[in-house]
DNA sequence: TATGAATGAGGCTTCATTCAT
DNA sequence: GATGAATGAAGCCTCATTCAT
């Protein structure tokens, strides 16, 4: 086991931190190297593809980490809806508050719509599995329909509030998003 | 009115269509210059500040339109409350369906967050000009808190649904929303 | 007319010699720049492909001047086989000699061989040019499957003593290699 | 004899056969561990110069080979000129077809000239030794200034013909020469 | 012996900007 | 005005080499 400075894991967190704060275009190579406390010239020995590489680990480990950590409660049988709903409101207001870069998918939706279609595929598999998760909660009260439309609502509303929050440096557009998604289902 | 082969006007609508396609770092001067019909070197006689000139520009365009053309109708006496914020929903709608590319304001609201002050304060002055827009309307009929919570959230939910319209490339988003605000007043 | 620091024949000249003695993977953007006293990034503005379409052209540029130069003679009706004969000679001759770099073709046809198939297939075309007016001379005095084979073998030992003036820095190599072709047909 | 993953001398073979093909620049330390099967830092537990290293003992490799196996048969005194020549032109004909890179020192002779000294000499003693031998076998025919002079055309025209093999994908170029060649003796 | 890790140097390319004509 | 030309800075990437384990 040689000793290694850095870890992949290390590597990706460290990325993501910049990438969700500058984008991808805006974060060059210099700023994840030193982000991560090594030469630029190193990153290609865990990303052998590049930059492009190193976003696709990070829009990885962010969709699995949602995935595992999130999305999973939506399908817990030994929840209610409402205490779904609450948990993954509550879990996903504490990563967009914990950092101050807003939410690293929402950005990427923007940034790559139209111009990087293979990153873009990437983060619309992020959000139908949001969109799925949040719309298995809403069958229990809904139709299907009536779920689905829901989900695409909270979904884009949390997205859209994160987007004013940064903006204006105002964690309150989150929270009245929040206090209404949790209404929806009482 | 001697005959340019360009007005400044003409030169501003054209960066607008690449800038909110492309985003601003990913747009090249190159870029804009070929979408105006003119080569590179000449933008920098019509905005010598160079690119953050352009933007700048663009950005005092859009805002200047929607105060004009949108957000004044909230403060027009002759129209009511349901009129006015259908008529608002309407246009703005229109607006993010004609293009492709979403909203110029939203994609810079992350673009520019938290690394190009400059820019970001001008985006916060069209998100405020068209909160305010929504909160004279929403006073009618509630008092100022819940009006300015519900403008707040109403424009939250249209740029998080402009956002999923662009990534899914599905205006479902967007049409879903408008609904649902105008429902707000009925 | 703009006031040029270059034109494109001289960069294509420039370049040529740097290629020709260096090699094309061995010749730097810096050594072309250098040598036609410009900067780096001031050859993109004359070859918007970069380094392949400076060695494009580099190839054509030779192809042509070889075609109009040299191998017109071959087909010049007032000149008989073996005063065609000579002045092809001479006329090569003279090109090998003038530099002491070699022959680009020849060197490309090394060095792209199965690794750059795009050049690979320029450098034929020049080669099967050559080939092609070595053997209309020699059809004046053989049947064309002689000619051609004639035709090959004078290409081919050309460029092998080209080679070994190359390596043993010895013009003897070539001067023979001529005596032996004109004889060819005395 | 402890039992090793690598040997030197497969080392070289299989560097050899890169080299031969993609030329001494356009082969990555990467590209010759590959060929090894080995990870690239290990190349240098064999060869502590490292590339060039290597380069020099692969030069070493083949001219020791063509010694011992090829050019040793034309100072044999139990066969006559034109067997010498047949089994020197025969051989060295087999390498080249064997394989589809062509004459590594060719290759060399063209890379090496005025960039690489120290190996532009070690490829002429290489041809050196070649004419050499060949000369020695048309001594018996011939005086020395024509042997040394024929000696020296024919080693050039099957340069060239290997080089015209190559880029043609041909192997009449070669062939042709050889039927040349040992008619010189006839 | 073998290698994963790390790096510095250098290469190709893009681009915002300046400026002479 | 308009532009072709030129450039310096910066970005991405490759690679020969070193070294601790």
């Amino acid at each position: 086991m040689p000793k290694q400075k850095v870890s992949e894991k290390f590597l990706i967190r460290q990325s993501l931190k910049v990438l969700r704060s500058k984008g991808y275009t805006d974060t060059s190579m210099e700023d994840i190297a030193e982000a991560c406390g090594i030469k630029k010239g190193s990153l290609y020995h865990y990303f052998k593809g590049g930059k492009k590489d190193i976003l696709k680990a990070v829009i990885n480990h962010v969709h699995e980490y949602y995935k595992s950590e999130i999305f999973i409660h939506a399908y817990d049988k030994q929840l209610g809806a409402k205490q779904k709903l609450q948990l993954l409101a509550n879990i996903a207001e504490n990563q967009f508050f914990a950092t101050d870069s807003g939410c690293l998918m929402g950005n990427l939706a923007l940034e790559t719509a139209g111009n990087m279609p293979e990153f873009s595929k990437m983060v619309q598999l992020f959000f139908q599995d949001w969109i799925d998760a949040m719309s298995h909660i809403f069958q229990e009260k809904y139709d299907l329909p009536k779920a689905e439309a829901l989900a695409k609502n909270c979904v884009a509303q949390i997205e859209g509030s994160v987007m004013m929050m940064r903006l204006f440096n105002d964690i309150s557009f989150l929270k009245q998003t929040h206090q209404d998604i949790i209404q929806l289902i009482d």
